[in-house]
DNA sequence: CCTACATACGGGAAATTTCCCGTTTTTTTA
DNA sequence: TAAAAAAACGGGAAATTTCCCGTATGTAGG
């Protein structure tokens, strides 16, 4: 019998094409595809096919992300392994989709044969070396606990979006209802804890760091 | 005889896929698959098939991107239908892709049935109705000469570099040998180019309109 | 109870930003 | 080559930011 898989992903035409290419190893066969972790959910609830042994899931989806999804399945169905299929090879997102318990990473760049490959070697081994994130592997857990442990409460987060405009610190303490003192506070603790030393310098690290999306001009 | 496609993204598995689902259609071959513009060419140069009728163009692509391989295309196969194939609908990318010479902007979240349709459309009536697209299109076009005309030298954009930064005006002077009193220039002139009052706004002002990189913690 | 810690607040002052008022020099264009 | 446009410069001043000095309040833990 082939092996069932599951894929996520909300670019139909991906979704789709890949499901296809998958179908046509072989070793496996696709029973379930979803546009998203929520639509997954429905899915395998609904479904009378067997749950997938892998599920590939992308990173990065509308209404329920990649690591939301994987920690809701790792929950649900603990002997499935899980796939992280993504773009682009950041620290962070493998990091977190690693954490959320996926047992591969791998790119969208990454050949057909790499897939099928990576997938057999997942079934009988349960995971697989992707050659990049192996090396850095150790290190990137390391950096997680140090350089990032950055703790910003919520209302230090509520100053940081206004200090991110036009807005005096005097119109922000009247905004957040605080004394102008109050506000000085904020500023100067996160200075501090972001390493920056000028209003600038904190707004660009607010971008950076990807505290709230920037709406950028298309 | 079946129409002859080509495909470029920089994606292999996406290519590699969506190849295989579009020479699944009944209608069509995928004769050319690329990895970006320049691997297109060569391919283009070397191959005994014939030129593709259509070629599906990722916008976003390393080396050679979507734009630049459609005007090569537009100039050297004048007869070929040059259709963006993209992630996200942002205007300016859509913009930039219809300015290329591309007849049809397709989405990446499409179902297969709409590629296959909006392909069988091109071919017979050489452009194809993307329903978002079309509304838009007109107003596209015009805000492309309205409100992004703004015009930023090569010293206003070193100026601006350094505004981002933990730097004073003084040391920005400094950096720039320049008077303090130009760099007012600077900043003012770029004040009201941007429509923006603060330094923070303006250094905002640059990462939303894209203008250089930030280096974004992964 | 009392120590530690986070949060909220106040006065003052130096540094920087923002915005005026201008002039001079260089480059472009007619 | 004269006129126009762009770039560079200067003094002064109000507003804002940055950084000091401090105090008061609540609350969680030993």
């Amino acid at each position: 019998m082939k092996i069932p898989i599951g894929i996520v992903d909300d670019h139909q035409l991906f979704l789709k094409s890949v499901s296809m290419l998958v179908s046509g190893f072989t070793d496996f066969d696709v029973v379930i595809e979803a546009l998203n972790g929520k639509d997954l959910q429905e899915k395998l609830k609904s479904t009378h096919k067997p749950a997938p042994a892998i599920m590939l899931i992308d990173v990065i989806m509308p209404i329920m992300n990649g690591a939301a999804t994987a920690e809701w399945l790792k929950n649900k169905y603990p002997m499935m392994k899980l796939v992280a299929l993504s773009m682009e090879d950041s620290d962070k997102m493998v990091i977190s989709m690693i954490k959320a318990g996926c047992c591969a990473y791998l790119l969208k760049d990454a050949h057909p044969n790499e897939l099928e490959k990576a997938l057999l070697e997942i079934y009988d081994k349960g995971h697989y070396n992707s050659d990049v994130i192996n090396i850095n592997y150790r290190r990137l857990l390391q950096n997680e606990n140090e350089e990032n442990k950055v703790v910003i409460s919520n209302k230090e987060m509520e100053f940081l979006q206004y200090a991110c405009s036009d807005l005096t610190y005097k119109q922000i303490a009247e905004k957040m209802f605080l004394s102008e003192r109050t506000i000085d506070g904020y500023r100067e603790s996160l200075f501090h804890k972001l390493k920056v030393s000028t209003r600038v310098g904190l707004a660009l690290e607010c971008v950076k760091r990807g505290f709230f999306k920037i709406e950028k001009y298309n």
